[in-house]
DNA sequence: CCCCAGTCCTGCGGGC
DNA sequence: TGCCCGCAGGACTGGG
């Protein structure tokens, strides 16, 4: 779940670490399986303690957080993945934690319930390998109108599965991917090489939009109530949702027709017959 | 190139 | 009421 908003909330709510030292770090004793931590966390240990923090990043769905070695301390939420700095929703979830010094944070958790996610310490040619241009697209946010149209518009996958494709873009995820189509009005499973000039120029528009409105509202926390901010706070973009997980519910722009559910690539997609009609050409 | 199904995992909600 | 099954999907993999 945590996409794009939700990841730059959980940067931004770890980033005063900047200029600490790391004191100590370790999985936490946790009775599930364990998740992946790499190298192994002896190892890992070694080659953070005593190190400084140079700067918290985030690339597309992760966080990255850069060490004064050159080396780069990597979380992926992936599915129910959380950074916390306090109050974890449970204890019994709590897989890594990083320890400081000499600033206002004092503890970095990683909490995961299902445990899909992953913490890994990179060298700066593992996250070029691994992380690099070749593996993940530039980031959503930082992306012109025309590198959107070039990098998929000669694709004939539907836009909306298009979008989820880290390689093109870093970020958006599934719940993201209907509220942008929906908000320009395109049909999800409109063929990404039959959209016009002007309808990627919308996309474009409408990417930035949603994205940064649910960073200000601090990412979305849904009905399951999994995901929250590093204070163990929820997300406020729940409320402004369009079309996700509304099926049967009246679409708020037009007021009049109910949304729609279906599936593309074995994931739900939501959105609204009326404003997002499969043509080439809307309202003309 | 692209698609599909399977994999990891847990909690919850529908159905009986 | 209680239990079981299926579903949720981010990233990855293997087969077609």
């Amino acid at each position: 779940m945590p996409e794009l908003p939700e990841v730059e909330t959980m940067r931004r709510g770890i980033a005063a670490i900047v200029g600490s030292r790391i004191a100590a770090a370790d999985r936490s004793p946790c009775e599930r399986r364990p998740i992946l931590i790499q190298p192994r966390p002896t190892t890992l240990a070694k080659r953070l303690v005593g190190r400084e923090v140079t700067a918290v990043d985030r690339l597309g769905k992760r966080v990255v957080v850069r060490i004064d070695n050159g080396d780069s301390l990597i979380f992926e939420p992936r599915m129910t993945g959380l950074v916390l700095v306090a109050d974890p929703p449970t204890k019994e979830h709590l897989r890594f934690c990083l320890e400081l010094t000499g600033g206002p944070i004092r503890q970095v958790w990683y909490w995961d319930r299902r445990g899909l996610g992953s913490v890994r310490l990179l060298t700066a040619e593992q996250l070029t390998s691994q992380l690099g241009s070749g593996k993940l697209g530039p980031d959503a946010l930082q992306l012109s109108a025309e590198e959107l149209q070039l990098r998929l518009a000669s694709s004939r996958r539907a836009i909306k599965v298009a979008l989820l494709d880290q390689r093109a873009v870093a970020g958006i995820g599934n719940l993201y991917a209907s509220e942008i189509l929906n908000l320009a009005g395109i049909h999800p499973a409109r063929r990404c090489d039959q959209l016009t000039r002007s309808q990627w120029r919308r996309v474009h528009t409408c990417l930035g939009e949603v994205l940064q409105e649910a960073i200000r509202h601090e990412g979305s926390t849904l009905s399951d109530g999994t995901y929250r901010n590093a204070l163990n706070r929820a997300g406020g973009y729940q409320n402004m949702h369009r079309v996700y997980d509304r099926e049967g519910k009246i679409c708020p722009t037009c007021q009049a027709t109910k949304i729609v559910r279906i599936v593309q690539a074995q994931r739900a997609t939501f959105f609204c017959p009326k404003c997002q009609a499969n043509r080439r050409r809307r309202g003309a």
